[in-house]
DNA sequence: CGCCGATACTTGTTGAAACGACCATTGTCT
DNA sequence: AGACAATGGTCGTTTCAACAAGTATCGGCG
């Protein structure tokens, strides 16, 4: 009887590839997310509330419904209140009812907000970069298109990141 | 002076390829991870917890030392301490302090903790299908490849999961 | 042997996420 | 007009993650 060869006892192995590519995709989202974190903690921000701050800067000067917000943001968040809260504490969003339907709150970013934002905005981009500068831009849009097919049917039929 | 075409306010735009493929994997991490949190929290498990669980079973009846498990682990967890009380204290892991270095603790799965496992193998496949099942093999190694190259900068040089 | 730094956690505390129950407002149906 | 469901948030509570500071143990080194 022979031994069985040496293997890396720690080495990720996988039960199916569906398997392997999920656990690949966690683990770089995971990495990536991790340069992310490491400049926004800098502002005392969180990237979601980041992306809350740029969906309200696209509509500005319009405002926007605080649930409609959170259908927007990239990832669901359910307590758009105590995240709004924060921001508006913050001063760098403002919210309101409005008489002709005083159910909704509608929220839209403050000139501090957009100051912010006008800071960021190049250590985003440079972010981004180090992310992700050393892929080719034909690898960027394969992997772009690759992760549409991926979550193209788990998204809503009204989603805004649904194929068009 | 002619009036710009119409278009959709709400359609994330992205001010580099850098950002929309970052942003994408965002989403579709997300998207993907909802599949997975429903199927875990029936079982008042976190993808973390069960992913902490596989590593154990891996390497039982070896028992793990805490930082170790928590240096494979997909998601670093800067917590393992109270991770595994709540493991421990569900009976599914149990830990221990050994003569020769009592300074390490080390873990290990239960019988409690592999039956779980057991019981969960068919349903997490069944999961990852869900996710991923849409896709061919051949696109699922190409997406597998993209990730890696994507991720292979931002991994430490002993890493699991670097590329070997 | 005694000290010192490194290792391997543990504990305290604070902040944020998840989930549900709750409240106010509006639109609809009879 | 009154009842009733649907809409749009808010609030309370419990749990979890992150960061810092603290404790126990070990391995040298003079």
């Amino acid at each position: 009887m022979s031994t069985s060869p040496p293997r890396d006892v720690r080495a990720p192995r996988f039960d199916s590839l569906h398997q392997e590519a999920y656990l690949n995709l966690w683990r770089t989202y995971d990495r990536l997310k991790a340069v992310e974190d490491e400049l926004f903690s800098q502002f005392d921000l969180s990237a979601q509330q980041y992306n809350a701050l740029r969906l309200l800067e696209a509509s500005h000067p319009a405002t926007v419904a605080t649930l409609t917000l959170g259908t927007r943001l990239i990832s669901r968040a359910p307590d758009m209140t105590r995240m709004l809260d924060r921001l508006e504490d913050r001063g760098l969003v403002h919210r309101e009812r409005r008489p002709e339907n005083r159910r909704v709150v509608e929220v839209g970013v403050t000139p501090a907000g957009l100051k912010l934002l006008a800071k960021l905005e190049g250590a985003v981009q440079e972010c981004h970069k180090r992310q992700l500068g050393h892929l080719s831009a034909k690898e960027l849009k394969q992997l772009v298109g690759l992760l549409q097919s991926v979550r193209d049917p788990h998204e809503e039929e009204d989603s805004l990141w649904g194929k068009r």
